[in-house]
DNA sequence: CTTGCCCCCGTACCATGGTACGGCCAGTAC
DNA sequence: GTACTGGCCGTACCATGGTACGGGGGCAAG
């Protein structure tokens, strides 16, 4: 399996050759040692470790920036894994800050197309109608007047580990006006930042209760 | 508001002046009138409208090449409303497509942060480990062996216009299994398919219940 | 009439993740 | 020995949605 070409690497992980030569320009893979005078790479199987590295890193949402990180923490004896793990959170809210972006560009696909008749000449379109002429399209999700925002605190039983403590934040960090939480499995307690006007303690408990822990609330809004 | 030079549409639409030059070059707007000679641009208050009906179809996820589409769609009175309606469902699609391809990242981040340690030695780091070694990473979200897709059916109370519906809608789609569901204000009813093997019935109902509203099954999984 | 702001144009550049090309050389297979 | 495959290198190019820059000119107010 050693001492492989470039090609056989390339093959071995499904990836073309240049793609390859690309990652070593962009140093997230090492120059492979060649014979003097400079005739051909030779791999071995460390190398095609390290592309899958990067591929599967890929799969996860990561940049080829974010995976050189990745790879030289990897290299670094000295990293904790917290940092590991703080960089797959920053991933995680990552995504969801772009799912809810493409969820708030559903919503307004949809409500176009509700008031669509679906045929018919052009200026019954309600669609290009919208494009025009519309504060409504903008205006809908916008009429959020005067936050009033604050600090809850929920008393939190269950939870067992530090992902459980995700799947708490991530519930909490669901619901509509959560701007933020922080969520201890140690001290079995969730702080959450929230606009008030826009749902309350009991909902959010409620929500968290619906994830399978209990909940009660020790501050709540005033 | 007519004869305005680029600056100023530029400060109406909320956009940079280099930003409507490139819309030019790409053929968005046309090159609006000029005294001869070649002085400044003279803008009208349709040049206005087209910038901003090109920034709100940014705004539900159309590419620019698909905008310069919907504007000479816009401009032929040949064009039947329901090939507007076409490209908004094909973008929907569109938009699904890359939420559903962004749970899965997450699912895959969720997944590793679970049984994430989140501190200590490196050669610890689960999410290191399944970087390097993983096939679990493809295999965990992968296996769901044999989904077993059923539609089910929910009484809802509560809902009192389509924005309701729409909320219900989503609270439903961001259950695991769920593929798709559709909500009816009128009927006070939901129909979601489902792969059955990842949910049930009930656990569906208590989340429509977790966002407000009463819910009971009508057809349940068999 | 001069100052100063804005606009003109073409071109280059940013990030992102590669892909393609052309001329040349290494290694191997017959 | 020579043909052929495949690797080597530098550079340019793809899409996407702009941003930046520099040298020059228009236009209006003071």
């Amino acid at each position: 399996m050693s001492d492989m070409t470039i090609g056989k690497v390339a093959e071995a992980v499904g990836v073309g050759v240049e793609t390859i030569r690309f990652y070593e320009r962009r140093g997230l893979i090492e120059q492979p040692p060649r014979p003097e005078g400079g005739g051909y790479r030779v791999y071995s199987d460390e190398a095609v470790q390290r592309v899958q590295f990067i591929r599967r890193a890929q799969e996860l949402g990561f940049s080829l920036r974010e995976i050189a990180g990745l790879l030289s923490l990897r290299t670094d004896h000295d990293t904790d894994a917290g940092e590991v793990r703080r960089l797959a959170t920053d991933k995680l809210q990552d995504v969801d800050r772009k799912i809810e972006r493409l969820q708030h560009i559903r919503r307004g696909l949809m409500t176009l197309l509700d008031r669509c008749p679906g045929e018919g000449p052009l200026r019954c379109c309600s669609i290009i109608d919208a494009l025009e002429h519309d504060e409504r399209l903008a205006g809908k999700p916008t009429k959020r007047k005067e936050p009033d925002m604050q600090t809850l605190r929920l008393a939190i039983e269950g939870m067992h580990c530090n992902g459980c403590a995700e799947i708490v934040r991530h519930v909490l960090e669901r619901q509509a006006g959560v701007k933020g939480c922080s969520v201890s499995h140690e001290n079995g307690e969730a702080r959450v930042a929230v606009d008030t006007t826009q749902t309350s303690a009991e909902q959010l408990a409620e929500a968290v209760r619906g994830a399978g822990y209990s909940a009660s609330i020790v501050t709540k809004a005033d």
